[in-house]
DNA sequence: CAGTGGTCTAGACCACCTC
DNA sequence: AGGTGGTCTAGACCACTGT
């Protein structure tokens, strides 16, 4: 998959970077000399060198050249939209998911989900709830709401795994992006009963609206971590223009 | 400033949708139709129209056009480097500013500051700590660390205003991108005194590393919410090629 | 000065969607 | 078939950086 060019030189030159071919601070060869060893035109060099900038691998400078920025250390969670079993392969911690409840309820329980993901009363909807838990403890508690319509064949065994794979590559729908929202907010006698007794009784709550590339919204996602174990990193550049 | 052709056509879009000229689910004028009407070639036009795909006003979709998928409630906070005082016209809600100290130390005082903005022991850094108020009340404690030898001239009145500002227009720097990280942490007992007795007495701590466009880190930044009133936007895409 | 990245063009071919 | 966006090219001119 992705045969175009420039994702090509993208995924050549990043994994480069990760693996420390460059190190951070030295200069990527020239738009010119990258053009003539892929060989391919100064357009398609340049929309690779854009998203390697844009993703926070390098800088680039006017009449210099492009700086290696990327650190290892810094986590590369880099404000994308990739599923828990993604972060999960990056980070190299293993968590284990066991599914709570999945069950089919109509629109009209769940009022903002309704709104969000633009359905009527009746429609019917998955309500999936899923812990996330490392050594034994819960770390992480996923809600998520699908329509039901989407995915008539969802199961928990799936739900155990990974949906967005299921979603991808089962059922061919493309995911696109996707309006995140983080707040701090009191447990529910729910939290209490998945966490157990934590101080403070706090979680970081992350709450999303994930669209397919043809803008229907499709997901609606409740994450919530311990508040004393979340961290949220991002990169992000002042203009996109210029 | 500005003056390229695909940003002029960027912001020309942006504020027609933002206007409401636009509403979400419609289709915009195809690129062949845009470029005729602005008089570019059409990857011009698609320069512009990539940007406002990655900032959220659009998606493309293949075959059929570019639908606007902007809605006026979603936070304009996407993710993006802004500075206090432009989020605070953006959001139209005013905040009084109010520096608490301003003073000059070596770096070794702050390791993490030391680490992240690449200084030796000895080298000058500004320490600046100052409260954001909303009808008396403190909101966010904002604690900043730059060089001291890029801004010797920093008094508090300036800190007082956009010190953003101050770098870009009397400085002439260029600010590009920083690397954020946002957790949830107990307050400290400046914070109680600042901040006064406030349930949970938790803060949304958001750290960020600010870098000049030739790549040097300048600013360290902590950002200090009432954790109860904190409230973090994002858009994100999930592939940022293809 | 030569080398770098930034912008812009005109034209080509392709894949996708709708009629 | 005709319209849409996606990719790619070859070449041009500019602004910035170094020597």
């Amino acid at each position: 998959m992705n045969l175009n060019k420039y994702n090509q030189i993208y995924q050549s030159l990043s994994s480069d970077i990760v693996e420390g071919k460059y190190e951070a601070g030295e200069i990527l060869p020239s738009e010119h000399k990258l053009l003539e060893s892929f060989g391919v035109s100064r357009e398609t060099v340049r929309k690779a060198l854009n998203l390697l900038q844009e993703n926070g691998y390098i800088q680039k400078m006017k009449g210099k050249g492009s700086v290696i920025i990327y650190n290892p250390s810094m986590n590369l969670t880099v404000s994308h939209l990739i599923s828990f079993k993604e972060v999960q392969e990056q980070q190299e911690k293993i968590y284990t998911t066991k599914v709570y409840s999945l069950e089919k309820i109509p629109a009209e329980e769940c009022p903002n989900v309704q709104v969000s993901l633009n359905l009527s009363d009746q429609t019917p909807i998955w309500q999936l709830i899923r812990q996330r838990l490392y050594e034994d403890k819960t770390h992480i508690i996923d809600t998520d709401y699908f329509m039901y319509d989407m995915m008539p064949g969802l199961t928990e065994e799936i739900a155990a795994g990974s949906i967005y794979e299921y979603i991808e590559e089962r059922l061919g729908h493309k995911i696109s992006y996707s309006q995140k929202e983080i707040t701090f907010s009191p447990m529910t006698e729910l939290d209490i009963e998945l966490f157990g007794p934590v101080q403070p009784p706090y979680t970081a709550k992350v709450k999303s609206v994930v669209h397919l590339s043809d803008a229907t919204p499709f997901q609606y996602n409740v994450s919530k971590h311990l508040a004393s174990e979340f961290k949220f990193v991002d990169f992000s550049r002042r203009f996109t223009g210029e």
